[in-house]
DNA sequence: CTTGTCATTTGATTAAAATCAAGGCCTATT
DNA sequence: AATAGGCCTTGATTTTAATCAAATGACAAG
């Protein structure tokens, strides 16, 4: 096994033989596509490293449908901010997103190695606030803004992150939507919808973004109000989509 | 000054004594309206705690447009994250959203405090940890639920709070609605509602529960749709606010 | 090449909550 | 008591997205 831990900023400031130590309690494994990690409400030991493939955080409400809180990609742990808790239970629940590879590191025995340096410390305070940042930022992503404004941030980010105007969707649409807390057809749909504005053009899971201004407007909802009221889309279903106004 | 920082998760585990250090470098600022804080780019060896008003944070893009990524409230700390990295460079701008107070603090003092002893660095990881795990739980309060479910889970908690089936709304409630994010009007009209489904009744802000069991039924989602679906309500307005169905 | 399965799209409909527009009802001040 | 300004309520309407129901498409196995 000569993966090495360190690749996670977790794990990026120990040394050969914390390292040693922490690969000791660690445990690897290979997931299928939807093969499950853990559930909510399960004791929480240990913490993971996605290897390779991604791993989905969902919830599953009374009423069946998942919210999908996460995806983690490979290189990134998750988990770990449960092991400085009292009685520590996921609050989520975890599994793979097609073929995947873990890590798992047993959290009692990481403490022990924690309470050797804080500026392990220090980097895991880090992480955990850049989450919560997040995670806060997501919150008013979903109160304050519409399906249409979400899948625009969301693409937007995309665009950011390649930094290119063409790019693929980084899962499934319905991966996404779920993600974006909307159905697929809505997602389907506003999509649609964006490529009758002409703001981007699709063809399967490439996207290439034609109006990065009006994109970057929907995204904001700013400046939206100013827009002109066009002539309502022409699609009979979508109504009910337009942006404009 | 007799503000206690502890309101913020940051400081909320540090004793007198700390607090007192903390304090010792820190600064306070009366912010006008669109008062700069820092800038993108700016070196970061401070960090910040809202006591009042809401401050903006955001990115000027290269067309000269402002992107707006998070807009801290009151109670809260922000830019803290940074203090856990090598080179800390503010990635967004300041400034003051409306009038705004603030307390900054001068980070690498704040990290000798944390460097004292691991209980305090893992007593504030264990509160950022319990705060993720809340912030989690927010999520899908706000996705996977509807408008009623919301209602009817805060009376719940409201009334299991004061121990009794009668009790005061324990703000005014636009107050309420605003923080169960939705419009005065659907607030008033789901406690229409319920009143009318004998859930409870209410005089201006008293509330008296009348059918625990269904108010519990109704916050959890669960069971709902096992019942029995009854005449539409009376109310012309009310049609989309039926419970059953 | 067919079949089956699964994801996506499309259309029609319904439901939930927002919005728009009045009114009503307190309570504080004059 | 009269008036004004806040809330809160109510009604009508519109918007948004979910739901239901079918097609369509894509891809892997046989």
């Amino acid at each position: 096994m000569n993966i090495d831990i360190r690749m996670a900023h977790l794990f990026s400031t120990l040394d050969d033989t914390q390292v040693r130590q922490v690969m000791e309690s660690s445990h690897v494994s290979t997931l299928q596509d939807g093969e499950s990690l853990f559930e909510t409400g399960d004791e929480a030991n240990r913490f993971f490293l996605v290897v390779g493939g991604q791993i989905k955080l969902f919830r599953v409400s009374s009423n069946g449908d998942q919210k999908i809180i996460d995806i983690i990609q490979q290189g990134n742990t998750f988990a770990e901010a449960l092991m400085f808790m009292e009685h520590p239970i996921y609050p989520v629940s975890a599994e793979a997103l097609g073929p995947a590879k873990i890590i798992s590191f047993d959290s009692k025995r990481f403490l022990q190695i924690l309470s050797q340096s804080f500026s392990v410390c220090f980097r895991i305070m880090g992480t955990m606030s850049q989450r919560l940042r997040g995670l806060i930022k997501e919150i008013d992503d979903l109160t304050l803004q519409s399906a249409t404004t979400r899948m625009c941030a969301m693409l937007l980010r995309r665009m950011e992150e390649v930094g290119r105007s063409h790019f693929t969707l980084p899962a499934a649409k319905g991966v996404l939507a779920a993600r974006l807390s909307m159905k697929p057809e809505t997602f389907s749909r506003i999509l649609q919808n964006l490529s009758s504005k002409h703001v981007l053009k699709t063809k399967g899971n490439e996207i290439q973004v034609t109006d990065q201004e009006l994109l970057r407007s929907l995204a904001h909802l700013e400046s939206v109000l100013g827009l002109e009221p066009e002539q309502p889309c022409v699609l009979s279903g979508a109504k009910s989509l337009q942006i404009d106004a």
